[in-house]
DNA sequence: ATTTACTCTATCTAGTAAGTAGGGTATATA
DNA sequence: TATATACCCTACTTACTAGATAGAGTAAAT
């Protein structure tokens, strides 16, 4: 079991990042990795970061409609970073696929919905909380960029390589 | 629209903090307040804090399982806290109706689960990422008790209550 | 005895994450 | 111009879960 959830929850894994921004992100390290500015076919990709072919292809279209990626068809053809790798934040990408980074709808910044149930918003004791949590995440996620998380990996102590 | 999200999440709102948690977390805060030692029905407090009655119910029985609560039967009978609020954390509760804090399993302290599509990962970027994020969550979350909340709002500058 | 109010199990429903299918279209190369 | 390549796009399927409800059972107070 993954979680302590007593009551109902009893999924084996509950993820608060999705799938997709999780893929969208080893896929866009894994472009800004790429040596040469050659573009990187999905079936390639996909078989390296051990991602669904047509689910990563998705994924893949969604970031270049936002201008992260650009694309060429055709032979020889495949995906490419659009911007430098520093220009490329990791808020940007998880907000882009899961919505705002806040626990609560009213505890947002760029999404703010007030709560149906409460009294008086400006001393909810919950939204206190949490806005001190959307705070924290929004505070590192929209200050690492790909090309630091590269660089961080890059001088990890990483112990003898698994595989 | 709640959120930003592009591809295929295109719920009206997406919450990372349940209902449930969220029920408790209000559900604590009012016992807290509660002036005299005498328990609280459940029908008062569902009315109170506008939460479905029967709903609550589990919530606060969830709760006293937990030995966070403690209940009476009968006439006159309800729920009142088992614990000084000072020793009720909010990460205690959200982990008890949520799970592990870690938006991903691999970065989670209290319920590690590997990702079966991870390569290495002493090395994995998204890894580092969002562990970073867990430990600020849990920083916060972990050391926030029930009457530290309560004491918040209390000192906070509130604009005339609205209702 | 009887009312009150918590205890517990079962069930329902709408919505969503994750992934699949398949035809369409642009481009490079011969 | 033919043809293979590889992206583009829409629709669909499936399993799961959050959120909530129903109702019978049980302990305690008066």
């Amino acid at each position: 079991m993954y979680h302590h959830a007593i009551i109902l929850a009893h999924s084996p894994v509950k993820l608060m990042l999705s799938k997709k921004a999780k893929y969208a992100l080893k896929a866009l390290l894994a472009l800004a990795d790429n040596p040469d500015d050659e573009p990187v076919r999905i079936s390639d990709l996909a078989r390296e970061q051990r991602i669904p072919p047509k689910f990563l292809e998705l994924i893949l279209l969604g970031l270049k409609n936002q201008g992260i990626l650009q694309s060429r068809k055709g032979k020889g053809g495949g995906y490419r970073l659009a911007r430098n790798p520093a220009d490329i934040y990791v808020g940007q990408i998880v907000r882009m696929f899961d919505g705002p980074l806040a626990p609560v709808p009213c505890a947002s910044q760029t999404a703010y919905v007030p709560c149906a149930d409460c009294r008086d918003e400006a001393v909810c004791a919950v939204r206190l909380a949490m806005k001190e949590v959307r705070d924290a995440t929004a505070k590192i996620l929209d200050n690492t960029s790909i090309a630091a998380l590269q660089q961080r990996v890059a001088t990890t102590q990483s112990p003898v390589a698994i595989e």
